[in-house]
RNA sequence: GGCGAGGUAGCUCAGUUGGUUAGAGCGCAUGAUUCAUAAUCAUGAGGUCUCGGGUUCAACCCCCGAUCUCGCUACCA
């Protein structure tokens, strides 16, 4: 028994100690048939901006990549719809999600496409040589063909009424009405959801990835090796794997996509789902020509932000194809957020039920960071979460404005007032002065932790406490009475006031880098790195700030019904189309 | 239908292996304060921990059942 504890003590030490010396990133591919929306933002890309940034700080050799999603069936049918090829499709919406994201702020080393010719070259190749070495299994079935739209269905395209329980409107792999399980074969009036032909059964082959050859291998990986995984990603594999796996179609018959790299392969793609993750590799090599110490090194840590709907492709699928290629590193966590709803109701690209990024920049020109603190206070870490605009508002009224920003105003306007903008010498300090600088200190560890257990939200909550300890500071040592008798000790106080708002320019960077980059501009210094985080030496006397602005502003009534009022049009529209 | 995750204060969330009085922020109330964007600071009120059983000296926590939300269910992505 007591060998046992030991050994355990031994192993925790281990893995604590097991010494990483680079940080791949990952965010998941947005899919490039809409633009991005805040539950983009709040499950994926802002989590990992928040890593990404702290790891640089700390001067990390870190890369994060991510880009496009562009192939698959519904491209191609928003694309017959509008008229358009799928390539232009993807070219709008490429542009549009990049461009969002680049003025938000989110900072990829690349943000690269699926339908780049590196992709293209990577894919092909990571199939052929899993074919060569005979790591598939090929299949003949029969699935259903609409001869008018003259392409297979996927089970999803297909429509009809519901064996088990006679509803209209069931989908060939399921029926929403009762939640059954289908196959197309089994629904009663099959209909092709892309022409409303009836479809014909079709002789078709396919590669599949046995996965149930790999079964043993994730089992141990995941059940015994990384537990501590959050209980969502943990539960669902464990789901998955004692279910038993199975071989796992990788081709689909359509004309959009990268083509089967065998003979014999005519019309026939990737699956998304294969070749969507290796864009992740393919956009290292777009970065660096150095991109397989980051996939194949074993000191490099790769973690993969993505939502709870992608957990089986990161966890189960995408690790079985890079062990059955060999020579790639496996994920060291797949940190997956919950669901964001707004107002109440699921977000919805279709039914327009969205707050979408590029809009938001536009109609709140400055406020990127109100955006990026709120959806990381609201952050969907545990279970679904509601963004609501009062939530909005009342978040930057009460917390960015009123708690964050008045502190650093409070503190480089009686700067001014008292010492001529320039930064006072520090003299003797009372207990209660180095018991805030000692809070400070402590915040420092709590932040790390929390990020680096990819607690974002309380991470966060911490940053917020250093300017909460700023304002109780200033409060109880008064230093607009104190200035009446004794400026030296003003003197002190402002001068750990500043301080604290140097150190808030350090800890707010990760979550909100447009606030740090205001900051340093009024304290007239060049960025920080997270090591001066918890010194009070950041400042040096004498040190001229430069001119204070206010940090935010306040959100008025008048902006958040107009945005209400937005979502009602989009409500009453989507009624209206429903009815036609 | 099966499986997974979740349901804790008015709102948004914490709650470590079961252990005295279940915590935080916002909101609300009262007081203090006036350097600061009516911003801050202190104090306080506010809980049948979704519901019903069970195990235990002791349950938000473990077990059984019900219920609601979301996800997955292998060709939607």
């Amino acid at each position: 028994m007591y060998e046992f504890y030991y050994l355990c003590t031994l192993l925790d030490y281990l893995i604590i100690m097991k010494n990483f010396k680079r940080y791949l990133v990952t965010s998941a591919l947005p899919y490039a048939n809409g633009p991005v929306h805040i539950g983009h933002l709040a499950g994926v890309y802002i989590p990992s901006d928040i890593y990404t940034r702290y790891l640089r700080l700390r001067g990390r050799d870190v890369i994060h990549v991510c880009g496009s999603d562009e192939h698959g069936v519904p491209i191609t049918i928003k694309a017959k719809k509008e008229g358009v090829t799928p390539q232009q499709v993807v070219d709008r919406y490429n542009a549009i999600i990049k461009e969002s994201f680049r003025r938000f702020g989110i900072s990829f080393d690349i943000y690269s496409r699926t339908s780049s010719p590196t992709h293209h070259q990577t894919a092909s190749d990571f199939f052929r040589k899993l074919y060569n070495e005979g790591q598939f299994i090929e299949q003949t079935t029969e699935q259903y063909f609409d001869p008018e739209a003259n392409q297979f269905l996927a089970d999803r395209y297909i429509t009809g009424t519901c064996p088990k329980c006679g509803a209209e409107g069931a989908y060939g792999d399921q029926c929403e009405k009762c939640g059954s399980t289908l196959s197309p074969t089994e629904l009663i009036n099959p209909r092709s959801a892309i022409s409303g032909a009836q479809p014909i059964l079709k002789q078709t082959k396919h590669w599949f990835l046995p996965l149930d050859k790999h079964e043993d291998f994730l089992r141990n990986w995941i059940l015994e090796q990384h537990k501590e995984w959050k209980p969502n990603v943990y539960g669902q594999c464990k789901s998955w794997l004692d279910g038993g796996l199975m071989p796992r179609a990788v081709s689909r018959d359509l004309d959009w996509g990268i083509p089967v790299p065998v003979d014999g392969a005519q019309g026939k793609v990737l699956y998304v789902w294969f070749d969507a993750p290796i864009g992740y590799i393919s956009a290292t090599k777009d970065l660096t020509t150095d991109w397989e110490k980051y996939w194949k090194s074993e000191d490099t840590k790769m973690v993969h932000f993505i939502g709870k709907d992608n957990i089986v492709f990161h966890c189960i699928v995408f690790p079985a194809m890079l062990r059955a290629h060999g020579g790639y590193n496996l994920p060291e966590n797949v940190p997956a957020n919950e669901f964001l709803n707004l107002e109440g109701q699921k977000i919805s690209t279709s039914r327009n039920w969205a707050v979408w990024l590029h809009e938001y920049l536009d109609e709140f020109p400055g406020k990127e960071d109100v955006l990026r603190y709120v959806l990381c206070a609201n952050a969907p870490e545990t279970k679904d979460n509601d963004f609501t605009w009062r939530d909005f508002q009342a978040r930057n009224n009460s917390e960015l404005v009123a708690i964050f920003g008045n502190f650093v105003n409070r503190a480089l306007v009686l700067t001014q007032k008292y010492f001529n903008n320039q930064v006072p010498k520090r003299g003797p300090l009372t207990d209660f002065d180095k018991q805030t600088m000692e809070q400070v200190v402590a915040l420092k560890t709590e932040i790390e932790q929390n990020i680096e257990n990819y607690k974002f939200r309380e991470a966060l909550r911490e940053m917020m406490n250093l300017a909460r300890v700023g304002n109780k500071y200033l409060a109880d040592t008064e230093p607009w009475k104190v200035a009446k008798t004794d400026m030296e000790r003003t003197a002190t106080i402002l001068n750990i006031a500043l301080q604290i708002t140097a150190n808030l320019a350090i800890a707010c960077e990760p979550f909100m880098p447009f606030t740090s980059d205001k900051l340093l501009m009024m304290l007239a210094k060049e960025p920080f790195g997270w090591e001066q985080l918890g010194s009070f030496d950041i400042l040096e006397t004498a040190h001229t700030l430069g001119k204070a602005q206010l940090l935010f502003d306040k959100i008025e009534d008048e902006a958040i019904e107009a945005q209400l009022l937005k979502l009602e049009a989009a409500k009453s529209a989507n009624a209206e189309a429903t009815v036609e």
